[in-house]
DNA sequence: GTCAACAATTTTGTATACAAGCCGGATCAT
DNA sequence: ATGATCCGGCTTGTATACAAAATTGTTGAC
């Protein structure tokens, strides 16, 4: 089923114009262009891509169920950036996700899988004294993938990858805060020796902060920017 | 946000067709009407359903996306049943998510919505004893979705409505085994105790049991199934 | 008899055409 | 002058038409 899976969306790459649109206004929303709020017109994007209405539409359906647009009928589609509440609640139940597939990866993780997770905080670790936030922010993402990955649920690996993808804009602002690359090193160090010795309830623990405390810098940052625009 | 979200869904079930159309089709799948792995005819459903291939199309996308029809590139639509190791995923997730609804909840619980539990409980346990297995399902649902509500994260209690959701048919199967029920009730009132007393961890532990168990019910009734087919 | 290649048919994906509802401006009454 | 109402343009939702690809059946060769 995986592997199923894979061939469609590969497929659908390069067979299927509405998927392509999709992924690129998925781009275009992520990016700024479209800023919330903004209503998207059919037409002017159908002739921007060069496709009819037919695509677009289908494509901005994708968006909607996946709650980066909102389809309102007869009314048209209207951009929807989570605002401050939501976003916290993302990040909430993104620290519960993430807890339940650490409880799960520390009964089922395999030692190689624990060998990638090592090779992958030493490079975060390299990247971090580099002062290189890309190759950072790129190394710690495959440590987060590995754990999900671990989990032994492909369900659960889906669900989390899904919303970790949607809060990807989000969660880079906060790894600007101070010390803070330092510090989430050293939580991912304690989250490996949590898997290593199998203990559920520890990595649980251990991933549900390191997790919440991303949400909690975020918050912050909202206040100062509000504080700021007072 | 909730209440425009639920005036669009209201409009949409009136204004739009392909909505309609979608739930009805959800129906259809749910109720084993089409069988897993059938392919959809959008010809054929569109006449059955007295539109054109246009609205079908989109209410077959949209249950694409909810994870209840395959859509391959130039193949077609196909049924997707969840298969055992899937269905096992997916009550291993809602365990977790129950779990963590189960964790805020006891932190955030209000004294109205406890009375509510032990009043929804005290229905169920009507239920159990008049043997009506309906009404003790329908006061089990509405138990449960209470504790969804009062994590107090509007974000993750739509997601585990969700996933409830999609288990629904097949909870429905689990509840037959001989005492499941008495059972199932004593775990309700362990649970409420446990939001009483403000103890998340205990919540969190209870709950993912109760739901787990569920899952491990099921598990054994597909062996049984596939043994007696052997 | 079997396998392969090709053609015909069916089916999906996209474009265009049509219908129906919403928005804004103009007109009229108070 | 201000408010309501109605009409016209514009946008969405749906139907139909067309193009491309896939499946199936047939034919031919080995």
């Amino acid at each position: 089923m995986h592997r199923r899976h894979l061939v469609i969306h590969f497929l659908s790459m390069e067979t299927r114009r509405a998927d392509q649109i999709a992924v690129q206004l998925e781009e275009l929303i992520f990016d700024g262009t479209f800023v919330d709020g903004q209503r998207l017109d059919e037409v002017r994007l159908a002739e921007h891509f060069g496709v009819s209405r037919t695509p677009l539409r289908e494509a901005l359906q994708r968006l909607a169920l996946s709650g980066m647009v909102e389809m309102i009928p007869r009314r048209g589609a209207f951009v929807q950036q989570p605002g401050p509440v939501q976003l916290m609640e993302m990040f909430e139940v993104m620290a519960e996700l993430e807890a339940a597939c650490g409880r799960l990866a520390a009964m089922r993780i395999t030692d190689s899988a624990l060998g990638d997770l090592r090779a992958a905080n030493a490079k975060c670790l390299a990247a971090v004294e580099a002062r290189d936030s890309d190759s950072y922010y790129a190394e710690n993402e495959r440590f987060h993938r590995i754990i999900y990955q671990q989990s032994g649920n492909g369900f659960l690996e889906q669900e989390t990858s899904k919303l970790h993808k949607r809060l990807k804009p989000f969660r880079r602002k906060q790894l600007r805060f101070r010390g803070r690359m330092a510090q989430s090193m050293a939580e991912h160090e304690a989250i490996v020796a949590a898997l290593e010795d199998g203990d559920a309830a520890r990595a649980e623990d251990t991933l549900r902060k390191h997790v919440a405390v991303q949400g909690e810098k975020f918050h912050i940052l909202m206040a100062s920017l509000k504080r700021a625009a007072e």
